[in-house]
DNA sequence: ATTGCACCTGCAAGGCTATTGCAATTGGCC
DNA sequence: GGCCAATTGCAATAGCCTTGCAGGTGCAAT
């Protein structure tokens, strides 16, 4: 297990067992947003015995912990990546499903816009449209 | 059944039962965004036989002809809403789950900066935070 | 190294939301 | 009024997620 994560559980007095690690490992090394599923696919490639519902209780200790994010894509089922120093905003291309990163400077202060007209403290925006690839093609 | 939604239905050929204008009216009426439960349940004080599923055909045929939008506000679940003319972003509350209205010109040109910067062509914004009397209040 | 035990996991059952097959009903045209 | 395909209600089903419980296991103390 890379990153802080071990000394985190453990210092919280939570054991560290091959699944928990594993969760985590996989999270890490995806880089992307995975659901619950796709996650218990690629463990299950290294620890065969693993069950989904560990699975989710991984998760959400994790989540609890602040080491991961969860997000909803718009599709309705839920995502988890590795909760990142710095946040970041997701563009979802409603024709090819692809997610990006955008930080929080490239919205052209439309946070600071927002708190001002509407009293409003942006935190976490999900924005869908179009990605370059498929702007283009339509 | 206020609106043009009547004459569409028919126009195109779909019948006009009353489960289906009772529906179309709740969604008017409220203006806020329905679960299909809430939905139900709402007509079910004006029409007690209606059954979830109906309500769950309802809704796909109101989405597919465009006269109802569906929007996931976070939470997982799904939400309906009419769809209006003039398209609009949405502000959730993650304390309160309180949901505002946005045009985009209150996003101080986020779009277009989208555009340039990634060539991302917004279409719907989610936009998660504190609204006003949570944000002060926290 | 061994032991002990609270924490953790696997399994199966259950809950909730949404979908679907089918028989009965009904809107809308004649 | 009568016909017939579109529509509905109902029950069964499918996904996704949670939970209770019995057994397994990290890990701290010995």
């Amino acid at each position: 297990m890379t990153h802080h994560a071990t000394r985190t559980l453990q210092e919280l007095g939570y054991r560290l067992t091959p699944q928990r690690t594993l969760v985590w490992d996989q999270l890490r090394e995806d880089g992307g947003h995975l659901t619950a599923e796709e996650l218990c696919r690629r463990v299950q490639s290294q620890f065969p015995h693993i069950n989904i519902s560990t699975i989710y209780r991984t998760l959400e200790l994790l989540v609890n912990l602040g080491l991961v994010k969860e997000t909803h894509l718009g599709s309705g089922g839920r995502h988890f990546e590795v909760e990142e120093e710095v946040p970041h905003h997701h563009l979802v291309c409603e024709k090819c499903g692809r997610v990006e990163h955008v930080h929080g400077e490239d919205l052209n202060g439309a946070d600071t816009a927002l708190l001002k007209t509407r009293g409003f403290e942006l935190h976490d925006a999900l924005l869908f449209g179009s990605c370059s690839a498929c702007a283009t093609t339509a």
